[in-house]
DNA sequence: GTTTCGACGCAGCAATCGACGCAACTCGTA
DNA sequence: TACGAGTTGCGTCGATTGCTGCGTCGAAAC
């Protein structure tokens, strides 16, 4: 009894909002402390936390907050946190405002996952991350949910040249959840397509989509990761002698047509060798290298490859 | 045996603290002699002066005085650091031949681990890895498996600078495998506690090793990643307001005292600081920082701010 | 006679209060 | 397409609250 009392700063470190958001919530949606006296502190019940909990949870999923607090508001009793099926959509009211990340017409999944990303709830990004993983796939989610976030986030980084530390945590989730779809499609038969960015090139997020997608529909691969020098590519081609090859570059300047070069003239030249990424340049490409455009194009050419073995390996 | 009953002065004197302040501590936190009858002069033992002194230090390092409190109530059971059930490796066969990696004597797995890398086969790598993990927990394999391996092949890179699609690799594989067993681990609770890497570090793998560990026990973290300028991870702290931040250096390069001095200055200020990883200097670090000298230390360090924050608000 | 006890109070300081405003998103409208 | 209106999270400011260490005082314990 006499530990249920929670200072405003303490709910507000346990939600993850400012201590300021909590004042504005109590005084613009009601959603206080059950009892308080004008002018005195705030002091939270675990019911009033509860509710806040659900308040959180729900603009996290992208409700808009107004409703969220009015679904809060009328939340009886129910202490655990527990799961409303509450289906995307919903919204009607206008939404935005404070520090968040641009994600356009992208949905309410996608602002609930850039609010997530604000507040560094790894959890929730992960949540949502795999929800969409599961329901529409590789391909869908990284169009529709993860590119357009992570663009907002890029676009807002560049802007004020802060939100690092939320572009870092992003990468990170989406990566582990890339390589949780991996691990939960076992490949089949010998990797065959190899994986890697450009030389200096970090960006590896749109790679490991691709390789996630492939992964997804049962096509094996090698992925080397960011950052590999050209020399270490060619060696990596000489010892797995792959048939396709998928070079990753982001910017200008991890995009040097040396690599790919040397590439085609390894010893064992693979059959194809795809340059993907913004960064590359269509008229600067050695003959002989393809450029899809997007993820869904490098991702049918790989599967293209991959067939044209099999025909040629089993016929 | 003889200072078994040490007068509220002598303690007082010991500690460096008011005798009215001992009385205050104990009649409001409750942190006096053990046996005390109202009324008559208090006798302190040995065990009653460890929980002082504990709530002492803890004051003096920044940490509020209720929360130290809570903390120095409940000391006593707070086992020191054990239990790494890894088998040694017991190999005597000769084992060579080719480009190989050097593991020293860290056993047939990790040369069977080396050899998989060598080969490229993320396949046989992430297996290994898994096994080890389920077999022997986060803390063994990291330190009777990973870091052997990794840093054979950081040390073979070092002198024919090959080699660096191979530590990619790995490096991607031991981040994949850490992730599943975070995913595997659901956490409790709220992320009092935040990792980060050095400003400039780009080694984030034994960051990862810790957050795994303090998943596979049930303790939730917020994980930000390599290369977190020091604005953004005081940023982060300022928004997450955590207990405890861990920060990862591994060379001196990137150990920048200035980046702890600003974390300490936050105005969410943390309760504890870690200097983590090899790169930071004794020496230079700022006052109150606590620099661990293992992955098991730290791991224990942030269960006992797990514990003491459960208490403070949920006990 | 010295030390400690319990009670009371005080001053410094961190946390919080209420109020206000800013920035930025979304949506309707022109 | 551009722009204004409505929303919303949160930073800032001066004032207030409440926590904390410790000094003081008469009485009791050693």
């Amino acid at each position: 009894m006499a530990d249920e009392a929670l200072s405003a700063g303490a709910v507000a470190r346990r939600l993850g909002v400012a201590v300021t958001t909590l004042r504005t919530w109590h005084q613009r949606y009601g959603l206080g402390p059950s009892e308080h006296v004008p002018g005195h502190h705030r002091r939270y019940t675990p019911a009033d936390l509860a509710r806040l909990e659900i308040m959180r949870r729900l603009t996290v999923e992208g409700v808009s907050p107004a409703e969220a607090a009015r679904w809060a508001r009328q939340s009886p009793a129910v202490p655990p946190p527990e799961r409303l099926g509450l289906k995307a959509g919903v919204s009607t009211a206008r939404d935005g405002g404070g520090a968040t990340i641009p994600v356009g017409r992208a949905g309410p999944v996608a602002r609930g996952l850039a609010r997530a990303a604000m507040r560094l709830d790894s959890v929730a990004i992960g949540r949502t991350i795999a929800d969409s993983l599961a329901a529409d796939g590789v391909v869908a989610t990284w169009e529709g949910l993860l590119r357009p976030v992570l663009a907002g986030i890029g676009e807002r980084h560049a802007a004020t040249s802060g939100l690092i530390e939320v572009e870092h945590l992003m990468s990170r989730c989406v990566s582990e959840a890339f390589a949780s779809v991996a691990r939960a499609h076992p490949a089949v038969g010998p990797p065959r397509i190899l994986l890697s960015c450009a030389d200096e090139e970090q960006h590896s997020l749109p790679l490991e989509a691709l390789a996630a997608a492939l992964a997804e529909i049962g096509v094996s691969y090698r992925m080397l990761g960011a950052r590999v020098p050209a020399p270490a590519l060619v060696e990596a081609v000489n010892r797995t002698g792959p048939a396709a090859v998928v070079v990753w570059s982001h910017i200008r300047a991890t995009a040097d047509p040396h690599q790919l070069t040397a590439l085609l003239a390894a010893p064992r030249r693979p059959l194809l060798v795809l340059a993907a990424g913004p960064g590359w340049r269509a008229d600067s490409l050695p003959a002989g290298v393809v450029r899809p455009v997007d993820l869904a194009e490098a991702l049918s050419l790989a599967v293209a490859v991959r067939d044209s073995l099999d025909q040629s390996t089993a016929g």
